[in-house]
DNA sequence: GCCGTTTTCGGCCCGACTGTTTTCAGTCG
């Protein structure tokens, strides 16, 4: 699938056309389109192949023309000629916090600053401050960014590499040569992110499976080729490796390659514990050599005494404690979602109507939806005013009309502002089904002033739901600083529920976040922020980040059908 | 560069916040 690498393509596309100074809406009709081909569940090959191109929404000529071309040639001259004629590295600059094109461009022209390093250099010598309109204060926040940038840059977001392994995955299986494949490593444990894919196959003629795998399409390089083990890079840097284990070692191989180490030892320290010996290769008698189990994970684990563990919770965070105890959770299952409750549409920046969101959810499985669309003062992502959500509201009954078994509730994301209040006024709000509240500005604000809105937030009567709350961005922006003690504490008192938001690239709460939030005892949403019908599906992260909380079913609020679910609001 | 039940050209185009200034430019959502 290529279509992560179309979207990316043409962000920096629409990064370079900025840093040049390009007419605004047509670089955000590059992004627009980005970020639809990032959610498609399609594969764009396909779409291209069929001609359909410009039926995707934010696609038209000019656009399906330099796809088609990068799609079938494997590159673009309008985008090579574009690079060329802007000597600077504005992919790894822009992903410095703070950092637009208008200060790239100065930095260039006065600096000569054309990459990183260049940046960290004049920094460091104090030079930007020197630099009309810029300051100390500049300076000192391009350092920081400078080293966000650089210690979170080599990891892949949980969501786009989970889609390449699974699809990788489904592949090995139609060989008649594979019995079992697995994702195992910190991908199968579902974490935020992750350094590398680890993919686990069991059957016979290795060799012809390794051929396999290291021939698939969009790989950079073979970085290592062998019988039982080889390794890909993937053309966007994502490395892969494959390891093919005998099929009666499946699960203690399993187990081995999922980890995490530190779960690991400790297995392992249990195993000597009782005369026995645990590898990749089985448990053992350490006395006899003999296998005593292997075949499954469930097995492995039996033989040590223990219940089965989700990969999800293998962190040796107290999980080996509660197995031996019997006191694991039962884990929220990637089924028990009855609603997603943050969504966008037509109405302000989403890309699809109430009614097709309705239906999409529908056929995922959910019972109910909640549309949320942006309000107030956040014009750029046509935001609704309060004439348009009592607008909004009639076309929602509408669709309630037209929908069997299936609830659209009328909700809305407004702002948090500076002092903590909301953006729209409390007698539009008492009318809504729901209200997701959030920030969306200040997000430089000090850990007093952050915790302080959210309390504040927190307390309206009006606000059922605050979401991704420390508004971080994976791999870009660390978020706000939160006293979290205190903001679950005004959660807990309020009845305010906190969201778990599953897009790839917030996870917010992210898992430490909010296994803390349960255990101070608030309940929990999980809601996908779905721009498009194709985003609907990331619930599963953040499922997936809620069982790596230890979640259960009872802690996250939408797991309830819709009546008790609107019971549970304040 | 996209889009269209008023439209095939002209609209899309906000406002908070920050850090720089002393009235504003850049960034972000």
């Amino acid at each position: 699938m290529k279509n992560h690498e179309v979207a990316e393509l043409l962000n920096k596309i629409a990064d370079l056309l900025e840093i040049r100074g390009e007419l605004i809406f047509k670089i955000r009709a590059y992004r627009k389109a980005a970020l639809v081909i990032d959610g498609l569940s399609e594969d764009i090959s396909e779409i291209n192949k069929e001609g359909k191109l410009d039926d995707i929404p934010g696609v038209g000529e000019g656009l399906s023309k330099k796809i088609k071309e990068f799609l079938e040639t494997g590159h673009l001259k309008y985008f090579e000629k574009l690079k060329k004629e802007t000597p600077v590295d504005i992919e790894s600059l822009g992903d410095v916090e703070g950092l637009g094109p208008k200060t790239i461009l100065k930095l260039y022209r006065k600096l000569g600053v054309k990459d990183l390093r260049g940046l960290e250099k004049v920094a460091k010598q104090g030079k930007i401050q020197k630099i009309a309109g810029l300051g100390p204060t500049v300076e000192q926040n391009i350092l920081k960014g400078i080293d966000f940038a650089k210690s979170s840059s080599k990891r892949h977001l949980l969501g786009t590499s989970l889609l390449v392994a699974e699809s990788i995955k489904e592949k090995l299986k139609r060989l008649k040569e594979v019995k079992k494949v697995e994702i195992a490593g910190s991908l199968r444990r579902r974490k935020e992110t992750i350094g590398d894919v680890d993919i686990l196959v069991s059957g016979k003629n290795h060799g012809k499976v390794m051929d396999f795998f290291t021939k698939l399409g969009g790989i950079d390089r073979v970085l290592a080729k062998g019988h039982t083990k080889s390794t890909i890079q993937m053309q966007d840097g994502l490395q892969i490796d494959l390891r093919v284990i005998d099929d009666t070692k499946f699960g203690s191989g399993l187990l081995y390659f999922t980890g995490s180490k530190q779960h690991n030892i400790v297995l392992r320290k249990i195993a000597i514990r009782k005369g026995m010996k645990l590898s990749e290769y089985g448990v053992f008698d350490k006395k006899t050599g003999k296998v005593l189990a292997s075949k499954t994970e469930a097995d492995c684990y039996k033989k040590l005494g223990l219940v089965y563990i989700e990969p999800e919770i293998r962190e040796e965070e107290g999980e080996i404690e509660a197995a031996m105890k019997g006191k694991l959770p039962k884990l929220i299952g990637y089924d028990d979602i009855k609603g997603d409750l943050q969504m966008h549409t037509k109405w302000s920046d989403g890309s699809n109507t109430i009614m097709e969101m309705a239906l999409a959810a529908k056929k995922l499985g959910h019972e109910y939806i909640c549309i949320t669309d942006h309000t107030g003062k956040l014009k750029i992502a046509n935001a609704l005013d309060e004439k348009r959500i009592l607008k909004q509201g009639k076309e929602i009954d509408k669709a309630n009309k037209n929908l069997k078994g299936f609830r659209v509730l009328h909700g809305v994301e407004v702002n948090i502002t500076a002092d903590g209040k909301l953006d729209m006024k409390d007698k539009v709000l008492k009318e809504l089904d729901l209200v997701v509240a959030a920030i969306h500005s200040g997000l430089k604000n000090t850990r007093e002033k952050a915790t302080q809105r959210m309390i504040k937030a927190t307390e309206n009567e009006h606000v059922d739901i605050i979401a991704h709350p420390t508004g971080r961005l994976i791999n870009k922006r660390a978020g706000y600083e939160l006293d979290f003690d205190r903001v679950f504490e005004a959660a807990k008192r309020t009845g305010t529920l906190l969201e778990i938001n599953s897009f790839p690239d917030r996870l917010d709460l992210n898992d430490v976040h909010a296994r803390a939030a349960i255990k101070a005892g608030c309940k929990l949403v999980i809601s996908t922020d779905a721009h498009h019908i194709d985003h609907l599906g990331f619930i599963k992260f953040g499922i997936a980040t809620a069982r790596r909380a230890w979640a259960e079913k009872k802690d996250i609020a939408n797991t309830k059908s819709l009546k008790g679910f609107l019971k549970s609001l304040k």
